[in-house]
DNA sequence: CGAAAGGCTCTTTTT
DNA sequence: GAGCCTTTCG
């Protein structure tokens, strides 16, 4: 059989350049995947290559996932030792068996942007700086790029140039201190380590080249410049260098993704291979070419030829509705209108978004209307409180040194051990130069009074100490869920939480943990462990996507990028929302949230709805927003629906959906306030009296949905925007 | 030491 | 609006 049989010819010749260095760029729905799968089913079946020689990073673990599913079936069985991962679990991999050579001890925990952040506060406050005076997300951020760009703290502070980058780069290295000391590494540090793994280890990295003789990326254009250096170190042996990418897709600038890697490689590999495919399997030809106008509008790129054979199919429907609830009432009423005339299943449609804290009131309008609905962990499943509670029992557990982890458990459930003993605790450590933990265990060791704690407060540190080495040592002879059960019951953590607020759903929360490691039961006790952390740290949201159940899903525009849907509503297209403000003064950012639009038209099949409110809340006040730049760059004849979009009175209202007749009465967080009667229509200029803001001025007054947005001067309350039915504004004669 | 209350800032996106 | 931090009191 011929395993590239049904390729077209590009994708043909993609996936049969399997000698030196090869740049894929394809573009959306060009059956990028499928050639990714069938090249490295070639290269094993037909060139007979031995997986084991063979490395394919994804983005996502999902991703690799179901490539793996579909390698199997393309070569009717496992392939065991193939390398497939994203980068970070592929660098957790060789950092376990290698890293000892650089310091990296094997049984280091990966510490989240959470734990990150506790660690940096301390960093901050330890080198004589105070948290608030320099936001530590800033700092992170500066720390993170600068990690990105293999830039370790010493180069940092030598080439710092002001004040501000003296104190970053004095956290910066303190906070490397802290990690080391906690036998911790970061998201960023998985790859910079590698990296120097390798280049302080030639022999090491010579290893890593022989074995790893075809090497393959996926999504290239979000690698950043410590990606690419590993790249280029393990492909430097054979140089058989296979990337994927398109750079019009590029959304992760800010995570320091850098898109001249892709644009470079040319350079670095002067004999690369070249091939595009630009032939699109997936959306109508109406949805194509609207993505093509949209992106079109970007300065910096370069122009590709998409094209399909599939029919023309609908335009796209823009909608402008009057708040976000109407939004959501409007998504959700269409996507049952398409379901009821069997115009598609609530599994085709995703519903996406700028940010995360739109998917509330969609998920507020789902539960209303009864809608199935699955939203990609909005939630952040491990990122709950009491998950990260357990996670960090055993996280210590496989790692005492954590003092993350230490410190988040130590008092919870409540011992009496509080903010006075733990920093006398950190401070004697620190004296005797061990960790913290250990000091823990030279309390019952010093004679009286060498240890700065009363008896009474030293007791309660030893006896965590005893729990702490109980559980331990249950960990060298139980299987992972024996041990999960023990430390949940034996910390008292189960009582705990259970006396809690929402303590049954949280416990429900952490039995669902338990599910999760209960896939690692039958591994051996110490490897059952670090696996499950090691899955814990490094899953993504989508990774829980679960395809095969029928109902709508909720997922931001980021997260969506690599999936498909045959019919996409993006919400939210407004000035501030997409393109996000905090994009607005730089050309280049803005170029990216347009990307971020393209990528959302370009996940649909068969339709598109560009949605938008006219006002929206935003953070506990309201805010109007005019209609997306975007929607700009999308020729009126690729547009339907335009009559309803520009919100002229009457028009507006034949776009929003009313609530269904039953089951509101327990969601009743939206309900209007009856209306006051109106009293009189106000013009520019006119002198008002309100309950609140006392005497103003009319600087504006809009017709609105048979309502009017008013915008009034106040004397000392400033300027306010008003509806008049709920502002109860006094009209003063003047 | 810990619970409760109030004030303050803020995440846009995530491996 | 929420979550975090600080303050206050028992």
């Amino acid at each position: 059989m011929d395993i590239l049989a049904g390729l077209n010819p590009r994708q043909r010749e993609a996936a049969e350049a399997i000698g030196g260095p090869v740049l894929i760029l394809a573009g959306p729905g060009s059956g990028k995947t499928r050639v990714i799968t069938h090249r490295v089913a070639y290269l094993i079946q037909v060139c007979g290559v031995s997986p084991r020689h063979i490395m394919a990073v994804t983005f996502t673990n999902k991703a690799a996932r179901e490539m793996e599913h579909r390698l199997q079936h393309l070569v009717s069985g496992a392939v065991p030792e193939l390398t497939l991962g994203t980068f970070h679990a592929i660098c957790v991999r060789i950092l376990r068996r290698d890293g000892g050579v650089i310091g990296v001890e094997p049984r280091f925990v990966i510490y989240d942007e959470e734990d990150q952040m506790s660690l940096l506060k301390r960093s901050i406050t330890e080198v004589g700086f105070d948290p608030k005076q320099y936001a530590p997300q800033a700092i992170s951020s500066a720390i993170s790029a600068a990690k990105s760009q293999l830039i370790v703290p010493a180069d940092y502070l030598a080439k710092a140039r002001s004040y501000y980058e003296e104190v970053v780069g004095r956290v910066y290295e303190q906070y490397q201190r802290l990690l080391g000391e906690s036998n911790a590494l970061d998201f960023d540090d998985l790859l910079l380590r590698t990296v120097h793994l390798f280049s302080a280890n030639p022999e090491v990295l010579s290893r890593y080249q022989r074995r790893y003789q075809h090497l393959q990326v996926d999504e290239f254009q979000d690698t950043n410049l410590v990606q690419y250096e590993l790249v280029k170190q393990i492909g430097g042996g054979y140089h058989n260098i296979c990337v994927v990418g398109d750079p019009d897709q590029s959304i992760y600038s800010w995570r320091n993704a850098d898109l001249r890697n892709i644009l470079s490689f040319e350079k670095d590999y002067p004999e690369a291979k070249v091939v595009l495919l630009e032939q699109n399997y997936r959306s109508t030809k109406s949805i194509l070419e609207t993505a093509s106008h949209l992106i079109s509008a970007n300065r910096e790129r370069k122009q590709k030829g998409l094209w399909t054979d599939n029919e023309a199919g609908e335009l796209a429907t823009v909608v402008e509705t009057y708040t976000e609830q109407d939004e959501a009432q409007f998504v959700v009423g269409e996507i049952e209108r398409l379901v009821e005339q069997g115009k598609a299943r609530l599994g085709d449609c995703a519903v996406m978004y700028r940010t995360n804290a739109q998917s509330r009131v969609l998920e507020e309008a789902f539960i209303r209307f009864g809608t199935p609905y699955k939203l990609v962990a909005g939630t952040r499943f491990y990122e709950r409180r009491e998950v990260k509670d357990i996670v960090a029992y055993l996280r210590l557990i496989q790692n005492p040194s954590d003092r993350v982890s230490l410190l988040r458990v130590i008092n919870v459930p409540g011992r009496g051990i509080g903010q006075q003993t733990l920093a006398k605790l950190s401070g004697w450590a620190q004296s005797m130069g061990i960790s913290q933990y250990q000091a823990l265990s030279r309390i019952g060791e010093v004679a009286e009074g060498e240890a700065p704690f009363t008896p009474h407060i030293g007791r309660k540190l030893t006896d965590f100490l005893s729990l702490m080495e109980e559980v331990i040592t249950a960990s060298n002879e139980r299987g992972l869920l024996e041990l999960f059960d023990l430390v949940t019951t034996r910390t008292g953590y189960r009582e705990y939480l259970l006396t809690q607020p929402d303590g049954e759903e949280r416990w429900d929360n952490i039995l669902e943990l338990r599910t999760v490691a209960q896939q690692y039961r039958d591994l051996p006790p110490a490897e059952g462990l670090a696996v499950f952390l090691e899955g814990v740290a490094l899953v993504s949201d989508v990774d829980g996507l679960d395809e095969t159940v029928d109902a709508v899903t909720l997922i931001t525009l980021h997260q969506a990028k690599g999936l498909e849907f045959p019919v996409v509503f993006i919400v939210g297209m407004e000035e501030g929302v997409l393109p996000h403000f905090k994009s607005f003064d730089d050309p280049a950012q803005m170029e990216e949230e347009r990307r971020l639009c393209y990528v959302g038209v370009t996940r649909a099949g068969r339709l598109v709805y560009l949605v938008r409110a006219f006002r929206r809340s935003f953070r506990g006040s309201s805010m109007v927003n005019s209609p997306s730049r975007f929607l700009n760059d999308i020729p009126k004849h690729l547009i339907s629906g335009s009559s309803l979009w520009m919100g002229e009175e009457g028009r507006v209202k034949e776009a929003v959906y009313s609530w269904p007749k039953t089951a509101t009465a327990d969601l009743g967080t939206s309900e209007p306030a009856p209306p006051a009667p109106a009293i009189g229509d106000l013009k520019t200029g006119d002198h008002v009296f309100h309950g609140v803001f006392g005497n103003g001025v009319v600087v504006s007054a809009v017709a609105v949905n048979g309502d009017f947005e008013v915008v009034v001067a106040f004397r000392g309350a400033g300027v306010k925007k008003l509806l008049q039915s709920y502002a109860r504004l006094e009209k003063l004669k003047s």
